[in-house]
DNA sequence: AAAGCGTGGGG
DNA sequence: TCCCCAAGCTT
C-alpha cells in the first residue's frame, strides 16, 4: 500500500481531502488554512470516517471561515450534533469570529499565534502551522504517542509519558518538512503501527523499533489504569402536541452545553424518587418500556423516557421542535425519542 | 493537574 | 457484552 513513509497516498493518488500532496505542494499548491483548521477540530478524538462527512456538510454551508463566523451560533451547534464533545463545536464558532475581527479574515501564521485561538491547543497548533504555513513545528498526536513509545520502547504510561514522547519525537521531526513528515508518522500510526496489532512487517520503520524487537509491540504504549465509571440515572421527558416535541436549550456550561435537548430531571448517582416531579408540566406521562442507555465520557446514564400528548399547548415559552431541530439534538436525546412513537 | 467532555466502531 | 479507543482542549 505504501511505498514510503512520506507517500500517504494510495494508487490511485487518493488522500484524505483536506490534504495537499507532496507533489503538489512542490507544484506550488498550497493547504487552504480554514479548510485544515475545520478537519483538525472536527478529528480531535474522532474517528476519520465519522468526521468526514460533518467536514464535507460544514465546508458547503461556509465556504469561508467569514462565512462560518456571521452564522448563528445555534445554526453551528444544530450542524455539529451527532459528533460530540460540543465545546470544539462552541470554541469553533468563537474562533471563526476572532479571525474576522481581529485577523481580517485570514488564519495566524506562527505556531504561538495559532495556540491562542480558543480549541486550538498544542496538537491542532502545530499542525496547522506546519501544514499551511511551513513551520518546523514538532506535531503529536495519540498516532505519535503510540509510534514513539513504540520505537523507543518507553516504559513509562500515558498520559505521565507525554512530555518524554514529545520530546523524543522532536527528536526524529523532519524540519524541513514538518507537515507532510507529521501526517505521515500519523498515517503510519493510523494504517500500520495500530493499537492492537500492528502489522510490522509493512512498517518502514520496523528495523529501528525496539518494542518489536522485543516481540510485543502491541504492549506500548504502556497506560495508567482508569478509573471506572459509574452509572447515573434520570428522567427525560417528550411533550407532544400536534406532531411536535417541547425542547430545551441546555445551559452554555458542561455535559451539552449550548445544544438543544429534552427537558428532564438531573442525571444522578441514584435512581429518581419521583421522576414526574421533573416533567415540564402535569400531564398524563407515560413511561416508555425502554430505558435509554448511553455511555458519556465520564459515566453511564440510564435513562426514562416519559411521553404525554397534549391536546392544548401547555403554558410554555421554549420551541416546539420541527424536524430541523430534532437533527440538533445530541444523540442521547435522539435515542430518547426513538424509544416512543410519535 | 486531574477531571470534564461524546460518540460510534471494532476486537 | 464488554472494553478499548480516535488526528485533544479547557479549566
Amino acid at each position: 500500500m505504501r511505498a514510503g513513509l512520506l507517500d500517504w497516498y494510495d494508487e490511485e493518488g487518493r488522500t484524505l481531502p483536506w490534504r495537499i500532496r507532496p507533489e503538489d505542494r512542490r507544484a506550488g499548491k498550497t493547504a487552504d488554512p480554514y479548510a485544515v483548521w475545520l478537519s483538525e477540530i472536527m478529528l480531535q478524538q474522532t474517528t476519520v470516517p465519522h468526521g468526514t462527512p460533518y467536514w464535507h456538510k460544514f465546508l458547503e454551508a461556509f465556504p469561508t471561515v467569514i462565512d462560518l463566523a456571521n452564522a448563528e451560533r445555534e445554526t453551528v451547534l444544530n450542524m455539529w450534533a451527532g459528533l460530540g464533545y460540543y465545546a470544539r463545536a462552541r470554541n469553533l464558532h468563537k474562533c471563526a469570529q476572532i479571525i474576522r475581527d481581529d485577523y481580517d479574515g485570514a488564519f495566524p501564521k506562527t505556531e504561538a499565534a495559532l495556540l491562542k485561538l480558543p480549541g486550538i491547543g498544542p496538537y491542532t497548533a502545530a499542525t496547522i502551522a506546519a501544514i499551511c504555513f511551513d513551520q518546523a513545528t514538532n506535531i503529536v498526536d495519540g498516532n505519535v504517542e503510540r509510534v514513539i513509545s513504540r520505537i523507543f520502547k518507553i516504559e513509562e504510561p500515558l498520559p505521565e509519558a507525554r512530555q518524554p514522547l514529545r520530546l523524543l519525537a522532536g527528536t526524529l521531526a523532519d524540519p524541513r518538512r514538518a507537515g507532510d513528515y507529521g501526517q505521515a508518522v500519523m498515517d503510519l500510526g493510523a494504517t500500520i503501527c495500530t493499537p492492537r496489532s500492528p502489522n510490522c512487517p509493512d512498517c518502514p520503520w520496523d528495523n529501528y523499533c525496539l518494542a518489536k524487537a522485543n516481540g510485543h509491540p502491541e504492549a506500548y504504549p504502556k497506560k495508567s489504569v482508569k478509573k471506572p465509571k459509574p452509572i447515573r440515572y434520570g428522567a427525560a421527558f417528550v411533550a407532544l402536541h400536534d406532531g411536535e416535541v417541547l425542547l430545551e436549550t441546555r445551559p452554555d456550561k458542561g455535559l451539552l452545553g449550548g445544544m438543544a435537548g429534552l427537558p428532564g430531571s438531573e442525571w444522578t448517582a441514584e435512581p429518581l424518587k419521583n421522576p414526574l416531579e421533573a416533567a415540564p408540566f402535569e400531564g398524563d406521562w407515560v413511561k416508555s418500556d425502554n430505558e435509554v442507555k448511553h455511555v458519556f465520557t465520564h459515566f453511564e446514564l440510564r435513562l426514562d423516557v416519559y411521553k404525554a400528548e397534549f391536546e392544548t399547548r401547555p403554558d410554555s415559552n421554549q420551541a416546539w421542535a420541527d424536524d430541523y431541530l430534532l437533527a440538533g439534538l445530541p444523540t442521547v436525546f435522539k435515542k430518547a425519542l426513538k424509544t416512543v412513537q410519535f
